[in-house]
DNA sequence: AACTAATAGTTGCAATTACAACTAAATTAG
DNA sequence: CTAATTTAGTTGTAATTGCAACTATTAGTT
């Protein structure tokens, strides 16, 4: 959101007007450069990408990124319950909640009690909510074509492979713990 | 934090034990499949890096991520200015601040006022501060190269620069508007 | 059937966040 | 030198988050 400028491992940009910001070690432990710590970089980038992204729609649509997540998910599998939209959208059950009933209140959204399991809902776009979704898909796959633009074919397909490999092995790692 | 389940372009681990979540289109405009939606993707990944690295430090010296950040960049540029640690770190100064408050209060940091600008000052980690920084810092390395362990010499260089020059673009992108 | 455990979803509450308004000091312009 | 502007940092406040406690329903056990 602010339009601050970072060192990414960057060339320009410095910061060393004043004596104050050179590197120095504070003692024999290795120093972290923040700027080169993957977890860091990973998070800066993935800001950096959503505020774009939510930009997007947050302007012309009032929708904030776990709504749209909602509603993007809902697009996909209609009559989907709250449940399943949690873990397909890694959205904390709290938070879908209140997301949900916002979405209801704004009847982008339908949700009628599932008759074989009254704890259950299935939830649906509802007819003022597709249009919304349907105009907000083009964009957001627009801008991700405009973001990979920068790749090629092959590299953009080696970034998604590295993301996934990342993800499963960052997975499996919490898990021994 | 939640240990759900995601089909992060995965094989296995499908919703599929009913016939409410299946993928349909609702319309001619082509779906949003959100696992394969690269902003999405980038943010569930970072997500999930950055707590099991929180979780480090969190059980250990009840630091949270902010809070390991500004230490981190603390000791790598000691005596820095609030100002230069917000650009370093992306965290809006207001945040900033109040973690600072924090750290002061718990002695592990230390502020000085800056003698040619009485607005600014200059920022240590203190006695107390320094062996927490060095205590973690070797935790954060490890956990980088184990999380990293899963990718080639070669693949680790890729992805990192695939992550800058997606940074850089998109920090483009976002300037044109 | 009766009791226990598990699941779906909601709500209360404390902590965190984001934005704007503010104070104080330094810089720039006339 | 004085007034206006910029910059560093703090604080007020409303909205959002994350966790735990709760209700209601279903599933599993004996």
């Amino acid at each position: 959101m602010s339009s601050l400028c970072i060192n990414l491992g960057a060339k320009g940009c410095q910061l060393t007007t004043n004596n104050i910001s050179q590197q120095q070690s504070v003692s024999a432990t290795p120093i972290l450069t923040l700027e080169r710590f993957l977890p860091y970089r990973l998070s800066i980038l993935s800001n950096k990408v959503s505020d774009i992204v939510a930009q997007t729609y947050k302007d012309k649509f009032a929708l904030s990124i776990t709504e749209w997540r909602i509603m993007a998910v809902l697009g996909e599998y209609p009559g989907i319950s709250a449940d399943e939209i949690s873990i397909k959208t890694q959205l904390e059950k709290s938070i879908l909640s209140r997301a949900i009933s916002k979405l209801l209140k704004r009847h982008l959204i339908n949700r009628i009690i599932s008759a074989d399991d009254r704890r259950r809902s299935k939830i649906y776009l509802s007819e003022t909510g597709k249009p919304v979704y349907e105009e907000i898909v083009p964009l957001s796959y627009n801008y991700e074509t405009q973001l990979l633009s920068c790749l090629t074919a092959s590299e953009k397909q080696i970034f998604g492979d590295l993301i996934d490999r990342l993800y499963n092995h960052a997975d499996k790692l919490h898990a021994e713990k």
